[in-house]
DNA sequence: CAGGGCGGTT
DNA sequence: AACCGCC
């Protein structure tokens, strides 16, 4: 029995008697919330059509495996649609643009960075996949409210039934003032990122989503509390509802409910009999449109996971290599983190004919601390380690002795812990660390805000932000008391609200990725042996299915036949920092297995035992050396070389923002060396951001004005 | 349902 | 520790 679901119910009163007072001039409740939508249009496409502008005229299509999982504007008006099997989007446009999309670097990167854009704006940020964020900006509007006459207020752009309804700004002032700032935080993604996007304006986060795909590309939408159960009722069916997904699809479709009238109205003890009766409330309230989550701000990613599928495994040295692969470049992206993971988690999926869910089994064990130090170091034997680990992990759910098909491997960390030595700590995250956001909102030189007779003035600007700073408990700030009848916890992490946080650089530390970093493509180190060398705790099992070649090899040590630049060259990273520590047989007995966790995950007997290399480097330099090899086929016309400025539009290409336009450069740059490693260190500062940080420091943004008190 | 990743709940 | 839900 669950005790939860305190806060849906007693609040319906806020956004229902809105609702229900339709007859008479309804006037916008002052203790409704105000809540933002931003959603990417395609995100991946745009990401892809900014590293190559060339693409930006053509069809253009996302492929991961044999899936298209986004196409741009052009392509979808040739008739494709988002997850149309390539055989079927080719066939419906054969001139289609392929892209691989299975590496999510650069669409993770970007993401963040739009997150990081709008949490400098306003905190309250939540993040909902890669390219969706909802923004609480209640306080910010409310602060306005009060100052401001609501008279000559106006809406930007649509608003949702606009047709039916006869409304003045100046009956939802809040919402109209939301709707300024919407335009404007888009206004800013667009000219700071180069990405254009939609946004919902609503009183929760299930309307505004749900308003802000009402005008497709580039547009926003406004949903005035009226117009609620016109919305929800044009749902197609249960399954459009956010918050009603499969499996909550079929118990409801098992129950004779098709569309979310018939949630609706169905009888809430019949309802629960189902689902409970916390669960029951909590379904027909999303089917009225009320929602009292609340935006819970972005941080850092909880977990890091990487994945691949595949039409067939089965053998247990390819699912060694496989967990090796995706551990390689999983591990790296920890160490850039800088947060050590707890807990390690395999997940597979079986081919099942049988099996009408897909379903993924999962087992997961602690990391001990001191793999877990190693990994946050980059050390060597952290990879061969967790290979033993999740090889442990993987015989908990297959037996080898009999045939297994897999079709899809997942590693992932959680358990993040932030180490309070600075790096990867949660206090870091708003420090400055790159002064490379200017956030120079509005090109324009009115701000469409200052309409609003507001009393812009000064722009000094707060050199801390202390937003989300604390220790390293990794909590923030409880906070505050909510003023609103909603169970809300009202955080505006902000002091003041005329304080914005920090245009100078709060870019959270988790997105920080050594600006020319190179690393296009999917580590794939497939070939490559020196990446199946094994820890001294080497379990046995594993071991005897592995080639005897392979074995051999492993006992014969890896890395004594390596050439020349395993030595910290200087071409090497600060990531990659090369150390070598020597470690002869003698002084360092291979078996260890006092440090593997209690549970079964540890290693057995004393048995197995493998030779250490003599010499270890991080491993990362070596993934950064295969990686410079891989290139994309792509089976269609594309000239090989769409990476490169050549094939590059030049009007298109200076129409990008500057900043973009560089890290391009240098990205194209970059594919040329091929054994060019970039440094963390010399990737900042060589990039040439402090450029841009006087760019606009001087005018500061129009929102920020917009705030300031008096 | 694909695909690669996330967060949250049981 | 495993499952569910979402993009």
């Amino acid at each position: 029995m669950d005790i939860d679901d305190e806060d849906d119910d007693w609040n319906i009163g806020t956004d229902m008697l809105v609702m229900g007072s339709s007859d008479t001039p309804v006037s916008e409740a002052s203790s409704s919330r105000v809540i933002l939508h931003f959603d990417l249009d395609c995100f991946y496409a745009q990401v892809e059509m900014i590293r190559n502008p060339a693409l930006r005229n053509k069809p253009l299509g996302i492929q991961q495996k044999y899936i298209i999982v986004t196409c741009n504007y052009v392509a979808r008006d040739l008739g494709l649609t988002k997850l149309m099997s390539v055989t079927d989007a080719l066939e419906k446009c054969p001139q289609l643009v392929l892209v691989k999309g299975e590496d999510l670097t650069h669409y993770r990167e970007m993401s963040y960075k739009v997150t990081e854009l709008l949490m400098s704006y306003y905190p309250l940020v939540q993040r909902l996949g890669f390219d969706e964020n909802f923004l609480d900006v209640t306080e910010m509007v409310d602060t306005k409210v009060k100052q401001a006459p609501s008279t000559d207020l106006t809406f930007s752009g649509h608003i949702y039934n606009e047709e039916s309804l006869a409304v003045y700004a100046s009956d939802y002032p809040r919402l109209a003032i939301g709707s300024h700032i919407a335009a404007e935080l888009r206004e800013a993604i667009k000219s700071n990122l180069g990405l254009t996007s939609c946004a919902g304006v609503a009183t929760n986060k299930l309307l505004a989503k749900l308003v802000s795909g009402t005008f497709k590309p580039n547009q926003q939408t406004i949903l005035l509390p009226e117009s609620t159960a016109d919305i929800m009722g044009s749902l197609s069916g249960l399954r459009k509802v956010p918050g009603i997904g499969h499996r909550t699809g079929e118990r409801l479709k098992a129950l004779g409910l098709i569309t979310v009238r018939d949630l609706q109205c169905i009888p809430p003890a019949e309802l629960a009999r189902e689902f409970g009766a916390a669960s029951a409330q909590h379904l027909q309230n999303l089917a009225q449109g009320i929602d009292n989550s609340p935006i819970t701000p972005a941080g850092p990613p909880q977990s890091l996971s990487d994945e691949d599928s595949f039409k067939k495994m089965s053998l247990t040295t390819e699912v060694l290599k496989k967990i090796e692969d995706l551990l390689i470049s999983l591990m790296e992206r920890m160490f850039k983190d800088g947060r050590q993971p707890s807990t390690f988690r395999l997940t597979i999926r079986r081919f099942l004919a049988t099996n009408r869910y897909f379903s993924r089994e999962s087992r997961q064990c602690p990391i001990p601390n001191h793999i877990g130090q190693k990994i946050t170091t980059g050390s060597c034997d952290a990879l061969a380690q967790l290979v033993n680990i999740a090889m442990k992990l993987f015989h908990k759910m297959i037996d080898t002795n009999s045939p297994f098909h897999l079709t899809l491997i997942n590693v992932c960390f959680s358990n993040l812990q932030s180490k309070s030595d600075g790096r990867g700590s949660i206090t870091s995250f708003f420090t400055q660390r790159s002064p490379k956001k200017v956030l120079s909102v509005s090109q324009q030189q009115n701000s469409t805000l200052e309409n609003l007779s507001v009393k812009g003035s000064s722009s000094s600007l707060p050199g801390d932000c202390t937003a989300f700073a604390n220790d390293s408990s990794g909590k923030r700030d409880s906070q505050s008391t909510s003023s609103k009848p909603s169970e809300q916890k009202k955080p505006p992490p902000l002091r003041h609200i005329g304080t914005p946080l920090s245009v100078k650089s709060p870019v959270p530390e988790w997105t920080q990725v050594p600006v020319n970093s190179n690393e296009h493509h999917r580590p794939s180190p497939s070939q490559d042996p020196e990446f199946l060398h094994l820890p001294p705790d080497v379990d046995p099992d594993v071991f005897k299915h592995l080639p005897e070649s392979i074995q051999k090899e492993l006992l014969s040590g890896f890395y004594a036949g390596e050439h020349e630049d395993r030595q910290g060259t200087s071409s090497q990273s600060a990531a990659v920092i090369s150390f070598h520590q020597k470690l002869t047989d003698q002084t360092e007995p291979p078996l260890q297995q006092s440090s593997m966790p209690t549970d079964s995950i540890g290693s057995g007997n004393g048995s197995e035992c493998v030779k250490q290399t003599t010499e270890q480097t991080f491993f990362f330099a070596h993934r950064e050396r295969l990686s410079t090899c891989t290139e994309q086929e792509e089976g269609n016309n594309r000239s090989p070389d769409t990476d490169y400025p050549s094939n590059v539009d030049p009007t298109v290409f200076s129409e990008l923002p500057p900043e973009l336009q560089r890290e391009l450069l240098s990205e194209w740059r970059q594919q040329k060396p091929v054994l060019k490693i970039p440094s963390k260190k010399v990737g900042k500062t060589a990039s040439t951001k402090d450029k841009k940080v006087a760019t606009k420091a001087g005018q500061a943004n129009n929102l920020l004005n917009y705030f300031k008190p008096d």
